[in-house]
DNA sequence: AGCGCGACTACACAGGCGTGCAGTAGACTG
DNA sequence: CAGTCTACTGCACGCCTGTGTAGTCGCGCT
């Protein structure tokens, strides 16, 4: 459980330190609410009045670990982006558990209805329009399709455990892991709609946009357009 | 509510359906821990204990909901697509709020453990394979191609919310839903990755396939691909 | 009319939850 | 060496949960 990105600072061996950490990882696991602060008190080893008298409440504890994820998301990517650690080995291999975990952890509690986590979702979502915009995709909808590839990968790490089943290995473990990112580089390398199947459903997507379902044509059409492209994509 | 698919039974206007329906919904919208009995019975307009009385308990009202999402979804595709429903604007305009709230529900109910929603999850992944397999897509590993697809697709109903503040639109009105299915379709046209950047993750990623991770060099480089996809594709 | 039975309600129960709080141990300060 | 502060424990409280159960109502059958 190393978390060497700013080096692991000298009170953070502490009891406080490991619960937070246990909370990290019990809320990823089970969701927020249905980690209880004795489980995350014996998890880390101390008693469950140490838990409120380091952190004040469930609450503030789910604050201090969204913050803690966060700022260590945010210094990991400037470390591997910025300053260009991404080819260092050493540094990629003892954060990446940490990473793995607090993404997981941020998902879940977003899921629960975070505010920091949500705040980083839009975050991302902004990146990814920028991203998207030097690359020469004439999407007629760059936000919404931003939207699409965030949402999307951040609900996978959601469901660990029917992916581990679809693919007969544990996503959670390194193989299992390149197996589930190799399928998602075949997801956004070969399309699955052609420009000009593109077009004709965003022509009919538009069609329908704006009152609101007066369950009459209008309603019916658009829903039509929602399974139909369901089922092209998923079914 | 209509759910005009076989032709709403007659016994379904009872108690006992008014309290699956609200089951359906709560369990949709605040997942299956989160949402109380008394709240579904307060929903439904009866007693807890009616609740009780028709489906003994929590778990099996909820394995009732699971049974009832599942048929209900599965002989809706037999008519969407067997029979050709899919131009019958009044047959998918009265069947997309239900559709929707099942679609829904089932993705939160494999959120929280249902072995009912885990089959039909792995059932969509084996049609999206078979599905694939009629492209003419050369992936190294249909399989995992498949379930990235249906689990990022199933991530995206997981936060509703999120998807909303970022398009700046309610996902859940027809608008907003339109929106998020264009960002979806350009998701799927434009490819993000070329084929030889592709090719080149792919064999990284197999470097480091089986081995658990020794924390040493092949955890390292795997953890390099991990991250270095995220970015591309997220960040 | 009387009877039975399913639908339905009201209420009580045990367990687990987050929280509050009094109290102890140990280290640091004057 | 007394004082103080912080880390830390143990226990009890109130609330809410799912569950159990006794009892009422109303309809159909004989």
């Amino acid at each position: 459980m190393a978390s060497p990105v700013p080096e692991r600072s000298a009170d953070d061996l502490t009891a406080r330190a490991r619960i937070r950490d246990a909370a990290l990882r019990l809320f990823a696991e089970r969701g927020i609410a249905a980690a209880t602060i004795r489980d995350i008190a014996a998890a880390a080893g101390v008693s469950s009045g140490l838990v409120r008298h380091h952190f004040g409440s469930k609450e503030a504890l789910r604050d201090a670990c969204d913050t803690y994820a966060m700022e260590w998301l945010d210094r990991f990517r400037e470390q591997m982006f910025l300053e260009g650690r991404m080819a260092d080995q050493a540094f990629v291999g003892s954060t990446h558990p940490m990473a793995s975990l607090l993404q997981n952890y941020l998902v879940r509690s977003m899921l629960d209805g975070s505010a920091t986590a949500s705040d980083m979702f839009q975050r991302m979502v902004r990146v990814a329009e920028e991203w998207l915009s030097r690359l020469n995709v004439d999407s007629p909808d760059p936000r919404a399709w931003a939207a699409a590839l965030v949402g999307t990968q951040a609900g996978l790490f959601l469901m660990p455990d029917q992916m581990s089943e679809a693919l007969g290995v544990d996503v959670r473990s390194p193989a299992g892991q390149a197996r589930m990112f190799g399928g998602l580089v075949d997801l956004f390398t070969y399309p699955l709609l052609t420009s000009e199947q593109a077009a004709q459903l965003h022509t009919m997507l538009d069609r329908f946009p704006s009152p609101p379902p007066t369950s009459g044509a209008s309603g019916a059409a658009r829903s039509e357009e929602f399974t139909d492209d369901d089922r092209g994509d998923s079914y």
